[in-house]
DNA sequence: AGTGAAATTTTAGCAAA
DNA sequence: TTTGCTAAAATTTCACT
């Protein structure tokens, strides 16, 4: 993980659609050597997939919300009752007041009140507190360039 | 936006790497058709970009927190300030106690630190409480197909 | 909108330094 | 690790349905 691979990974996170050889261009190397040093950051794990971004309200998900959950008991192996809820896009266990952090898409407000319910069955948990998002004003990718 | 976009859209949320051949064959389509039918999706912007998916602990950001902020202002102005944070990757205005949550990735404790300290340094914000994530338990893109 | 196929570009594997 | 070369594969365009 050199500068030249951060720089790549930024490139990559930009537009993954780009040619090897515009990819070389841009960190001064050829495109075989581009594409090798990309293949090691994906066999290392570094690029843990290419994907495409898709706008959430393109796909009907207009409304985004946080929910703090509270609970009576240790969440860690709470991962698949989660993940079982197609609605939620990330779920974090936190220190702090409550237990466990999640980011919901849903087509509605009402669809919101779905997942609460949905989580409220999960086992352990005590209670919800639902923040819903009026506006969005960043919204990207790790910086693979604040190393230094 | 038929079921066959949004079959193609969950394709390429797993795998952009993939070739229209295998696309057109997940969805009974020739190698030709899925490719008019992505390139549209790109067009209207349902497909924002093509990008990596970078693991942050590998680019030195193993620290993930999100941050209540205060402010006696409002924000909804305020996009720059935020974007101009490297480690910021989400800001959102929301509704409720606070008024912006935001979601950092920095390399350290003493990282998180310094972003508080240019946080408070924005117009408008009056506190912060930053909660500090110990575990992922689901990390995911928005699913393409909860629409029925 | 979709098909099939041709022309072009890109990828991926290999020998050499 | 990088380079240049090359065969194989994928993308992109187009005439036709």
């Amino acid at each position: 993980m050199d500068r030249i691979d951060r720089v790549l990974l930024a490139h990559l996170q930009q537009d993954a659609t780009q040619s090897y050889a515009a990819l070389g261009q841009a960190v001064g190397l050829s495109a075989g050597a581009a594409h090798e040093r990309v293949r090691k950051l994906r066999e290392r794990g570094v690029i843990r997939r290419t994907t495409v971004d898709v706008d959430p309200v393109a796909v009907g998900n207009a409304v985004l919300a946080y929910v703090m959950i509270d609970s009576v008991s240790w969440m860690g192996d709470s991962a698949k009752d989660f993940a079982a809820i197609p609605e939620i896009v990330e779920a974090h266990v936190i220190a702090g007041s409550a237990s466990v952090l999640v980011k919901v898409r849903t087509a509605s407000t009402g669809r919101l009140q779905d997942v609460l319910r949905r989580i409220y069955a999960i086992n352990g948990v005590s209670g919800t507190r639902a923040t819903v998002v009026l506006e969005t004003l960043v919204e990207r990718p790790v910086s693979a360039q604040n190393q230094e």
